[in-house]
DNA sequence: TTAGGGTTAG
């Protein structure tokens, strides 16, 4: 009965069924916690009850003495994961007498799943050192790759690597997948596209979904169609993943035909398009600066569109400056998303560039009435399989200072040449100097400078960014690589830039 | 009859 309610997404009703089987003396067992606590999440659209849920359903299972039941205290830290509630997860983990490699590989994924991928991968590395008996699987080693490849930990992709060729978990197509979508996120391109035609025959969709994609976040569309094509050409039938990938790719190339026609064959292949394929379209139109045709889209959509779709349109008019469709597009996302500061920022923005110096005060004060924060932009980079990170306020590096002047150096010399900083995002009603320090202490610059101080000659400089890549720091990054003849590899939370030269790989569309 | 994973998107 309880089994039926969890995939029927009954939460209540299981609870309900529960309290019957208290209340009628029918004893309970783990079996009964690990479909109930199934139920409780399942098809919720809202976190807070299904989190009520889960609580008094955790609360049940202590009093009838199976809150730390292997199984049941797995499911709990499951369902904690999916909740984000992470420290609840934590707890339960910490308190189980008996951990499995089920258990672990729970609380591994989710660290992965809440945006806390260091976490994941030191509690993995606890784990192979805590027993010999506790060995990982291949369900594990999927998770930490994934946590590898949000941080763009290379160093530690490339140990997990090793550890699969010596367990021989390379036989299996989720391994490599996950292998190749690490090494891919991870900035290295062509062995990602070697292990893909090492798995041959044995390749899936997710295969070629990651292959598509891959080639996309680097800017490269003529690749990334080519294998779309391929694709279809043995036969494999595209997913709806498939077609956010290739309209991702489009985008990122500035491929606008491409991406309308692709658009457009969706119904061939049977797959309807839902609201994240509309909002690759407007992006990918907005981005080429066809505005217009982005709004018809929107209007024509017979679906309402997400914020996802309305976010792709603000972020046109930022690089566009649109002022009257930014407004359009928050008049819907304030609604949509009233906590999310970003949508908040991007407007500002966009009024800062047309000088609209009081429109920006209202939105900063909307801001500070609702307690809202703008995420700070954060920079890191791994040298010798160590995480550093950098904040664009980060006074507590004590080598902060040394990495300003390096890039003041940088800039002075850019200076000579005729550049001219683009202090524009600099939201803050201050002076242009004032403003142009702000620029220096960028989390982006500050990371390539440790690179360039902490790495050797002719090694490339690998740098994440949580935020997308300031014209300014696209600049003076375009000039570095030339100056000190580095390469330099940048991956934003949008795509990769790779410097060389003098050059990026974006061609300055991005 | 019970527990954990991979591909995408402003």
């Amino acid at each position: 009965m309880l089994k039926a309610l969890a995939l029927a997404d009954h939460g209540e009703e299981a609870l309900a069924r529960l309290a019957d089987m208290g209340r009628l003396g029918v004893p309970v067992d783990s079996y009964s916690y690990a479909h109930g606590l199934k139920a409780c999440i399942a098809g919720s659209a809202s976190h807070a009850p299904a989190s009520a849920r889960v609580r008094e359903m955790h609360a049940h299972a202590i009093r009838r003495g199976y809150g730390l039941h292997t199984h049941v205290a797995t499911t709990l830290i499951d369902c904690y994961a999916k909740l984000g509630i992470v420290t609840y997860a934590e707890r339960v983990f910490a308190w189980m007498p008996e951990r499995n490699v089920v258990s672990w590989s729970a609380m591994i994924g989710c660290y992965a799943k809440n945006e806390r991928p260091g976490d994941a991968i030191e509690l993995f590395q606890e784990m192979i050192a805590s027993d010999a008996d506790l060995v990982p699987n291949s369900i594990t080693i999927v998770s930490v790759l994934h946590a590898c490849a949000v941080v763009n930990a290379l160093g530690q992709g490339k140990v997990l690597h090793a550890y699969i060729l010596r367990r021989g978990f390379d036989s299996l197509v989720s391994v490599l997948n996950a292998l190749m979508a690490m090494y891919m996120k991870c900035g290295c391109l062509q062995i990602g596209r070697y292990i893909f035609d090492w798995i041959g025959r044995r390749r899936d969709v997710v295969s070629w979904n990651s292959l598509i994609s891959g080639y996309g976040m680097h800017g490269f569309g003529r690749e990334s169609l080519q294998v779309f094509e391929e694709m279809i050409k043995e036969g494999i039938s595209p997913s709806i993943i498939t077609f956010v990938s290739v309209l991702g790719a489009c985008s990122h190339a500035g491929f606008v035909e491409e991406g309308k026609k692709l658009f457009e064959s969706m119904v061939e292949y049977n797959v309807t398009p839902r609201a994240e394929h509309y909002a690759c379209m407007v992006d990918l139109l907005g981005r080429a600066g066809r505005l217009d045709e982005a709004v018809e889209l929107i209007q024509s959509m017979r679906i309402g569109p997400s914020p996802q779709v309305w976010g792709s349109l603000l972020g046109a008019c930022r690089i566009h400056g649109h002022v009257e469709y930014a407004e359009m597009a928050c008049s819907h996302l304030f609604d949509l998303e009233p906590r999310n500061a970003g949508n908040y920022i991007l407007l500002a923005d966009i009024y800062a560039q047309a000088k609209l110096q009081n429109q920006v005060d209202v939105l900063k004060e909307l801001l500070e009435e609702h307690a809202l924060e703008k995420v700070p932009g954060c920079s890191w980079i791994e040298v010798k399989k160590k995480l550093y990170s950098f904040g664009s306020v980060d006074d507590k590096n004590p080598q902060v200072e040394e990495l300003q002047a390096l890039i003041g150096e940088f800039v002075t010399q850019m200076k000579n040449e005729g550049y001219v900083p683009d202090t524009r995002t600099v939201l803050y009603d201050i002076e242009e100097e004032e403003k142009e320090r702000i620029l220096l202490g960028h989390s982006e610059k500050l990371a390539v400078a440790f690179g360039l101080i902490n790495t050797s000659r002719g090694e490339p400089i690998r740098i994440t960014k949580n935020l997308r890549l300031c014209e300014d720091c696209h600049s003076v990054t375009k000039f570095i690589s030339k100056f000190t003849e580095r390469e330099i590899i940048v991956r934003d939370v949008n795509r990769f830039h790779h410097f060389r030269d003098g050059v990026c790989s974006c061609r300055d569309y991005w």
